[in-house]
DNA sequence: GTCAAGAATCTAGCATTGCTAGTTCTGTGG
DNA sequence: CCACAGAACTAGCAATGCTAGATTCTTGAC
């Protein structure tokens, strides 16, 4: 069954095509220029094409998400392993707010835009989980305390990226506040009361 | 004068009411769900009138917005003054959070979604740097030290806001991660340096 | 009171959007 | 070589933000 066979892969690789296209859009020009009509011309097919390997347009703009997890995760893997013990939490986050601001547009599909990925669920994706456990042994061991911890650090971060990308804070302190930040979550006691 | 003077108040008072049209729309029902269409229905005029008192549909959200900075100041502000001086930082971050699970879709329109308003700025309209201002006064006098503290804080605060309604953060340990925030931002040493 | 000037408001329409029904083309198996 | 299945396209629908032009309504001079 070669004949399938083949037909399979030029679908994968077509799949893989509308997504690249899609995202490099958005990069380009924001994610309200990512219309059906300049998508399907990108890739120069038909509009309804796009609809053979999603179901709408936000299932593109989850697959470019999807995508941009496992990036995320990777990157904050990366920075970890590549940096002293102690100072793993600093070299996590920086990496965090690095790939917000290299790749704005994916990181508003991941966490910004309305999405049918779920979050902390049975269902959450498997590159989604491995960044947050990226977070979580930041601080040590995946206990109780410090997954509460990476959690906390994660709302922090994704406030600041997004404050910061959205011209709501200004961009030039970001390394300012992620030290600060950084300070304060080294301080935390390691039990609950001071 | 007293004609003109009827229909500048006439005109004041639609004014208004396409404001809170706009807004009890978007809460119910969300912003994407308010179209000029719909909204015209509402307040009983046709579409165009709406553009005679706002320059796109764009402006009327920022108007939204803008009637919530004013709200959220007032919110914090009076959390802050009714409680011991050793819970204001504790007190105002609570009322911040308050304002964004009650009013999800004008805290969308205040920092979420793309804005004319100037953050940060000279051009910054007053209620917002109020608002700001009330987040600062939590830690102190109006300090260097305490303005950064403020920004940082409100970056988290903004986080955790947006990742629980956005459903990306279980909503109902909003109240264990506020208490986690304010107990590292408390213990935050009065120099930099340890 | 009448009637033209000007303001206020509406109707109707444009261009663009996401999405799809129905037709045409293409390549494969007999 | 041909009939047929699947793939791709054309053309269109309903809804969007916004606006030009027609229409109605108010106002003030005579």
């Amino acid at each position: 069954m070669t004949a399938t066979d083949r037909r399979e892969r030029e679908r994968a690789r077509r799949h893989r095509l509308i997504i690249t296209a899609a995202r490099e859009l958005a990069e380009a020009e924001g994610w309200e220029a990512v219309t059906t009509r300049r998508l399907a011309e990108r890739v120069e097919y038909s509009q309804p094409v796009l609809y053979g390997h999603f179901a709408n347009k936000d299932a593109i703009r989850d697959a470019v998400a999807l995508e941009g997890f496992g990036e995320l995760g990777e990157m904050m893997r990366e920075a970890r392993l590549s940096a002293p013990a102690s100072e793993s939490i600093r070299a996590t986050c920086g990496a965090y707010l690095e790939f917000a601001a290299m790749h704005p547009a994916v990181y508003q599909a991941m966490f910004i835009l309305p999405t049918e990925t779920k979050f902390a669920s049975a269902e959450t994706p498997a590159p989604l989980r491995a960044a947050f456990g990226e977070l979580v042994g930041s601080f040590g061991p995946d206990n109780e305390r410090n997954a509460a911890l990476a959690e906390l650090i994660w709302g922090s971060l994704h406030g600041l990226a997004v404050l910061s990308t959205g011209g709501r804070m200004p961009p030039e302190a970001q390394g300012q506040r992620l030290d600060l930040l950084v300070a304060l979550f080294s301080n935390a006691p390691t039990r609950e009361g001071t």
